[in-house]
DNA sequence: ATGGTGGACCCTCCA
């Protein structure tokens, strides 16, 4: 089963992006992260046209918005909590079936937290910890198996996570506040699934900023997407490539896909 | 120390 996760950036926009990287990629699931469309506009006539027949989304005007796009048949995980009260589509979650059983998909996407690393005068960056703390909490209380977490945490938790360690430690997705409530989250279950097949300290970026002339030149990239597998399922993980080559496509997201292949056959 | 770019949209917010 070959899955991508991306931060399309607006899905509409990037619409043949998406097309693209399904006909050289080929996956059987794409979770995507800031579609920035409200439900009654989501393209799903293109998307069925593009082989995934089965979705699952939730969006809302101008920012944030989740999807998942599956060739398979998924079913939608009930009862989520409204994370933080705001109803800011921020996760979609499926179970996904398999030859070996159901497996579970969540779609995250992290609040970005603003410029400032200080809750007390940064409300956005505040947002950002009581979401992961209610997430975590969440499955605390629902201990995860067969799960997979995909999606933009919009934190790089380790030194070469970063460009620079020391030059970002006081930095918005870089900060030990975060750092540690991402580990807490992990802990409840999961892996580091990217980091099993490029271990550190070797560099690995997701996001390389808009606001830089020659990204790859400069390459001050940071690895904001992740994949989280639960331990019963790390046996599975074949595969993992971050596709770097996509932010230099036309009109590029500031993120990149990235692809992994799991040993498991939806049905 | 600063400002740099890009998407959505009601012109300013968000990343």
């Amino acid at each position: 089963m070959r899955l991508i996760t991306w931060n399309i950036n607006s899905l509409r926009l990037r619409l043949p992006l998406l097309q693209r990287l399904v006909s050289e990629q080929s996956p059987d699931i794409i979770c995507l992260q800031e579609t920035k469309v409200p439900d009654p506009l989501f393209p799903a006539e293109a998307l069925r046209d593009l082989g995934f027949p089965h979705m699952f989304f939730c969006g809302m005007k101008g920012y944030n918005g989740v999807a998942i796009l599956s060739r398979h048949t998924v079913t939608p995980l009930e009862a989520m909590p409204d994370w933080c009260g705001k109803s800011d589509t921020r996760h979609a979650g499926v179970t996904i079936n398999t030859t070996t059983g159901p497996v579970i998909l969540h779609d995250f996407y992290v609040p970005a937290g603003g410029d400032i690393a200080d809750p007390a005068v940064n409300e956005k960056f505040a947002h950002k910890l009581e979401f992961i703390e209610e997430v975590t909490s969440w499955f605390r209380a629902n201990p995860p198996q067969r799960s997979i977490i995909v999606g933009d945490l919009n934190i790089a938790p380790l030194e070469h996570d970063v460009w620079s360690h020391k030059q970002l430690a006081t930095v918005v997705s870089h900060t030990s506040p975060e750092i540690e409530r991402l580990r807490a989250w992990q802990d409840t279950g999961f892996v580091d699934a990217m980091r099993l097949i490029v271990p550190e300290p070797e560099k690995l970026y997701t996001w390389w900023s808009y606001r830089n002339r020659d990204w790859k030149r400069s390459n001050r990239g940071r690895r904001l997407d992740h994949i989280w597998l639960t331990h019963d399922l790390a046996p599975t993980l074949r595969t993992m490539s971050v596709l770097r080559d996509v932010r230099d496509w036309e009109s590029p997201s500031d993120h990149v896909p990235v692809v992994f292949d799991l040993d498991l056959d939806p049905t």
